[in-house]
DNA sequence: CGCGACGTTGATTTGCCTCAACGATTGTGG
DNA sequence: CCACAATCGTTGAGGCAAATCAACGTCGCG
């Protein structure tokens, strides 16, 4: 068996251990696919079917509302995940799209696969808790954060907290996920170059 | 042994199956108490020790800013729950106030308890799965809520979603909520009244 | 009764948006 | 391999949604 599937392996064994059998078992319920950039994956009006893990490359949730203008909920890049959450959680169609901003490499589980993965070996209900509890304790830092600091506080927050997705994201897409328009993130970094000077 | 935990059991019972002696087990780690309006069950610096489920009454979680602002992360009634969930999941101080509006009757479990209820019953694993995968899935709507809505739009969305709230909690606390001002309340409330007629 | 908490209203200010025009860079088809 | 288009970021002018501040009304409670 290839072993393209060790990234997410390793992933997992931070949370649960697994034997050879459960990884094996693991293995023969995902996908390892190839996502080109600007490829959309997830779009409004289907079922958003798989959870995906990025083992390489970068990828975007996001909204367009009636205006048109798009709102980002989530950015990816190597080893995290992405997907409209509520959509494949529901198993409802999906009101997101999700993109990859760079040529990409994921691996992908199937909400069935993870059903009955977790009947099968139900360590992995542990693991989906932990990945979930996780999630969900960061999500409710960022609205406290969306509701409590300025455009430019939480721009510098966030290339604290992700240097590293601040250098590969396209400042639209950062600056539609922090909550406010690219032009006034442009102003926003201006402002900053004076400061440290 | 006293039927005071019946709604949270209930609760429960809508997600996992439970035996007579797992129901007992898992309320010999409860905690039922009272908890008088303005009193605060959780503050700042000090580890979030419970998982708090309302049995009466609502109580809000929230954060206090440099300048003095309060942010509201979270408001919660009957069958809800609250909590810093950041502090809790990883046992560091809190940023957060939790507060009763009212006089409130709320079930606790400690973060231990929670621990070795799901090591000697693992089923709860998936009861805590299937809990914090929706509130995650609850919580990306309300982010892209908060990214692509104007504040009129919002306080609708939360008038059509949750009625009772509009008339059981303070106006200030609803505002701090959805990310405005409570003066600004007011005046969409006003605009409201115009509309109808 | 009197005080504090809550909500309202109006005047003024401001943080961020919108629109439009313009470089710079990247990608692509001839 | 070049030309041209598309994409991305920057800058400035003007506008608007919502904040801030201050004053006032009202209600419930000690």
């Amino acid at each position: 068996m290839s072993d393209q599937f060790l990234p997410l392996v390793r992933y997992i064994k931070k949370y649960i251990e697994l034997s050879d059998q459960e990884t094996a078992y693991l293995c023969s319920l995902l996908h390892y696919r190839f996502i080109k950039k600007k490829q959309i994956i997830v779009q409004p009006g289907f079922v958003c079917k798989y959870r995906t893990y990025i083992v390489k490359g970068s990828m975007r949730a996001y909204l367009i509302d009636q205006e048109g203008n798009d709102h980002t909920l989530a950015l990816g890049i190597e080893d995290w995940w992405i997907s409209d959450y509520y959509s494949y959680i529901h198993q409802v169609p999906a009101d997101l799209f999700v993109e990859a901003l760079e040529d990409s490499y994921v691996i992908q589980m199937d909400y069935n696969a993870e059903l009955i993965l977790m009947e099968t070996y139900p360590k992995f209900e542990r693991f989906f808790r932990i990945l979930s509890q996780r999630a969900l304790a960061y999500m409710q830092r960022r609205i406290l954060s969306n509701l409590s600091k300025s455009a430019g506080e939480r721009y510098e927050e966030f290339s604290q907290k992700y240097p590293l997705l601040i250098q590969r994201i396209p400042q639209y897409a950062i600056a539609s996920y922090l909550g406010f328009s690219s032009e006034f993130l442009s102003k926003i970094k201006k402002q900053r170059v004076k400061k440290v000077n």
